[in-house]
Parts: C-alpha cells; structure tokens; sequence
DNA sequence: CGTGTGACTAGGA
DNA sequence: ATCCTAGCCACAC
C-alpha cells in the first residue's frame, strides 16, 4: 500500500462512525495498524474536507475534545453537528465521552 | 535529504 | 488534578 493510502484509510474508517457515536484519531490509527500515527490522521482530516462524506466532528482527541474545531467552517459549527446528532458538548468537551466512544478496532478489526 | 509543523498521545514531574 | 516533555507519523519546502 501506498502512502497516499493512508488518507483515504482515515477516511474509511472515519465514515464507519455510528451516528451519534464519536472516536478518537489514535483510536483511528491503531485501527489502521499504525497506532503511532495518531499525529498524521490529524494531518490527513486536515486534508478531509475533499471529501464531504467524512464526517469529521465525530473525531475528536482522546478526552473527547473538539480539538480541530477551529477547521470547521463555522465558529460552533462542529459542536452543532454533534448536538445535532443527540451528543452533549460542554467546553468544546463531548459528555459521557467514554459511553459514546466508538472504538473502530472492536467494529473493523482489520489488520493487515 | 534535512527541517518545521500539526485536528495526537503517553508518561513523568 | 494540571503542566511539561519527548516520541511519532505524514507532508510541505
């Protein structure tokens, strides 16, 4: 696989995200094999908006932190996006982050 | 090929 | 609990 790949793995993973359900960019990564590379998913949904599909506000850090709000378009746009899907946000941080933690490694599972 | 940057994370003080 | 540090990866120059 390429490295050009990675993105579009991101990607894929980030779209199997349940509604109402949030994940992790290290969760992510360790999903794709490479859980070090937590670093470079952020990179890559930097890069997400080519693809409106991924639904990037339901990636956050891993204290379930609205860290890249500021990449969204509007101001409140990501919080919006969240509470519009039945999630709490207080302080640009999710409430029950961990209830509502999607693990994709326990859903996928794919190694290779 | 070296350096800097970032939507990160884990560990130590 | 908070703050700081180092490591990590992919990418732009």
């Amino acid at each position: 696989m390429s490295n050009q790949d990675f993105f579009l793995r991101v990607y894929e993973v980030v779209k199997q995200i349940p509604y109402g359900r949030v994940t992790s960019y290290g969760a992510i990564a360790k999903a794709l094999g490479t859980p070090k590379s937590s670093r470079a998913v952020g990179y890559a949904m930097n890069a997400s908006h080519s693809d409106p599909d991924v639904p990037a506000h339901r990636v956050v850090n891993r204290n379930g932190v609205l860290t890249g709000k500021h990449h969204f378009a509007g101001t409140h746009l990501m919080q919006q996006l969240l509470e519009s899907e039945g999630l709490k946000v207080e302080a640009d941080q999710i409430l029950n982050f961990k209830e509502r933690f999607w693990d994709p490694t326990e859903e996928l599972g794919f190694q290779e």
